[in-house]
DNA sequence: TCAATTGTGTAATCGATGCTTACATTCACA
DNA sequence: TGTGAATGTAAGCATCGATTACACAATTGA
């Protein structure tokens, strides 16, 4: 609730409308929403270590003190932003399921490892925050884990219709998702630690490499 | 300056053959040695965020600004560690790769792979730091970059000799590499983040399941 | 031999950070 | 309308990386 929009009905003793432009008011109305949206910001700048809780506060135009009233630390507030980013990677992610054929199981594999790698290309920090255990504990995030469960429970289910449907010549569909994960991470990671020094972010040719590189992988499991 | 400890040529000064055994010299011998031991020690117990100069130079018994005499930065310190992993990594590659069968050039990539696997899998933090490039910066370390492109070098090389023999039936050996790459990378790296829960470091189905993958995918690129 | 040079350690200090405590202001509700 | 809860500020703590001035020691060369 904003201070500017509350009750009062007979009292003309300052209220906040009144206040002059300049002068902020004591609460800031949304403090929470604002520092997580810097803390992303932060962190999409300065990758993990770029957040600091003073920072987020010095942009927010609050006092150092302030942000601890939302998050018990810094780690919770990187909670926070991974849980935003998780929400926007597992909604993108999603999306791109939607545009995929309904009957061609193998098709939509495909489609979910494009969507997920494309994301992971285009938000790299992002990514990074919510894949390592190092910058938050996912434990105690119901959100994050449950999303990553839900999304790989979604490839575990599309990789069994595939092959119900004919189209694997692998058994072990366990194996094939460990690997298949392990691929799009890998390849995720390698170009957010710098393995793919040529590419800069949002590259058109990172984007093909990854699709070649899934296509690969995809062809080595395939019937033929 | 202390006042009464002054030079004082013609005393019986204390040289330090004979000073007491508790009392240590001003010189500590091999500082330098000592806090890289000390920091491989921090970053394997905390990650690379454990790793504190003021902590190693507490553990070399050092006063908190000595180590910046050997190491300009913080990330200096970081890169001497992140080049003795780096050592260690590939000779360990290397000797593995001696038990290989000369005449299967299939099968050294197999094990190369798997001592790649082996060696990520449990030396977990030290992989860490020398495959991020968030920790040093690797243009500034040619020991590492030197290793870690004779390393890509030699699987390439590897990959090179089984399609000559014809135990490949794919064609596009880049982008075989990089899967490989991305799988491998990936795989070690899930480990590292926590993705694995139920896993422990030097836990043996860790290592199977690593196996596993490994063959999954040189399954699917063999020839058959 | 011994004085100068160079190398290597200490002590003190700086600014930034995460976090805590005490206090101030405002909101929400009975 | 008044009171407790919520949310901000101010001040301060410990730790960290890093710098500077200074102390001590080993090496060198005339």
């Amino acid at each position: 609730m904003r201070p500017s929009a509350k009750r009062l009905p007979a009292k003309p003793r300052r209220p906040a409308a009144r206040r002059a432009p300049t002068q902020k008011p004591y609460h800031h109305g949304d403090l929470r929403r604002v520092l997580i949206d810097a803390a992303l910001q932060l962190v999409g700048e300065g990758g993990p270590d770029g957040l600091s809780v003073r920072e987020a506060a010095r942009r927010a135009g609050v006092s150092p003190g302030a942000p601890f009233r939302h998050f018990p630390s810094r780690e919770a507030l990187m909670t926070a932003v991974a849980e935003e980013a998780q929400r926007r990677f597992r909604a993108e992610i999603e999306a791109a399921l939607t545009e995929a054929p309904a009957d061609d199981p193998l098709a939509r594999f495909r489609h979910l490892g494009l969507a997920y790698l494309r994301w992971a290309m285009r938000n790299p920090t992002h990514f990074e925050i919510l894949s390592s255990r190092r910058f938050f504990d996912h434990d105690k995030s119901v959100q994050v884990s449950r999303d990553n469960n839900e999304l790989i429970d979604l490839t575990g289910r599309t990789l069994a219709e595939a092959f119900a449907k004919g189209q694997l010549r692998v058994t072990d569909l366990k194996q094939v998702q460990i690997a298949g994960r392990a691929l799009v991470y890998g390849f995720a990671r390698m170009n957010i630690d710098g393995h793919f020094p040529r590419w800069g972010v949002n590259d058109a040719e990172a984007e093909r490499t990854a699709e070649a590189v899934l296509d690969l992988f995809i062809a080595g499991i395939a019937q033929r």
